[in-house]
DNA sequence: ATAAACTTTCAATAATTATTGAAAGTTTAA
DNA sequence: TTAAACTTTCAATAATTATTGAAAGTTTAT
């Protein structure tokens, strides 16, 4: 396999990937082209490479950049806009799990917790919707705060001591 | 809020949330409907309370058995099917998390493994593809392991001590 | 063997989501 | 201030994904 099969192979499935990680496949495809590129590039580069169009990247920057996935660096003499994505993986997990937490579990575990909370009027069907949503509402939290204090550890965190402690 | 109004946020939260866990969102919602139900349910009740059809139901219900979360149980002296959901969010758990590592997470490690080991040519974008594609490529592999083995500690292996290590 | 009770399949259709491209907006240089 | 260079917006359209419903298939009771 040569480079340009490489890269073309890494984009595509990284890109599919993208609903794993809660984005959808332009903005992976973004991403993936800026994270294997030696320097950044214009908007005109990202879509003469990934074949669209000029709205399609913008509007896909743009949100890489709510994120916080994507920054603009400016390139003296030019005028355009160049991007440059995080390069450090553990990094880029850090903050992906962080803006997960918050745009997704962060409003179900409230759902939750409000559903849980209702009165309990004895009956077995109540009884069982507050114990099983309780029951959900536990397991949510616990994997978002595990996931964020693991995903926060800046230095080393999976492959020191928690990961062996668990063999 | 009463019982009724709470059953419907939590059932369509769930549904919504799907996406979070890999499956769409009829398939969350009978899950959910199943999940809180004090007894197994036929094809008929589930249409019923969802307002959806009989192919609909029928084709993610056989779905929901694939991923190995609902089964059918026989109910004496009634003809239909009736199935329910694995009522332990543990198990649940469990199960999601092995499946979709099986589904999707290990596909895309291979692909990583194909792409970081093409030939090193010397050049410099050549050997950012393959730095990056690694680093990549063992960040997945470390999330997965992690994860299957959280999940795989039966008792009780949020809150004891892997949990209280990382405080 | 027959028919009633039930489930599955799948082509058609609907709903949702992503993408385009051109007009409007913004910034910069002269 | 003007105009060129560039970016954003958004209505129209395309692509994808989910859902329907009726015909075909299966199972069970008699």
């Amino acid at each position: 396999m040569q480079y340009q099969e490489a890269k073309e192979k890494f984009i595509s499935t990284w890109g599919s990937l993208g609903t794993l990680w809660g984005i959808n496949k332009a903005m992976a495809q973004i991403q993936a082209l800026l994270f294997i590129s030696t320097k950044s590039l214009s908007m005109e580069d990202i879509m003469e490479e990934l074949k669209i169009s000029r709205g399609n990247t913008s509007m896909n920057l743009r949100q890489l950049m709510d994120w916080g996935i994507v920054t603009k660096v400016l390139v003296s003499g030019e005028r355009k806009e160049f991007f440059t994505t995080e390069k450090d993986v553990q990094e880029l997990a850090r903050i992906v799990a962080k803006e997960r937490s918050r745009r997704e579990i962060k409003p179900v575990i409230k759902v939750l917790d409000e559903v849980s909370s209702i009165k309990n009027d004895g009956t077995e069907k109540t009884k069982e919707l507050i114990k099983q949503t309780k029951a959900l509402r536990e397991l949510t939290d616990d994997l978002d705060t595990l996931m964020n204090k693991l995903v926060n550890q800046k230095q080393n965190w999976l492959t020191k001591s928690v990961f062996k402690l668990m063999k």
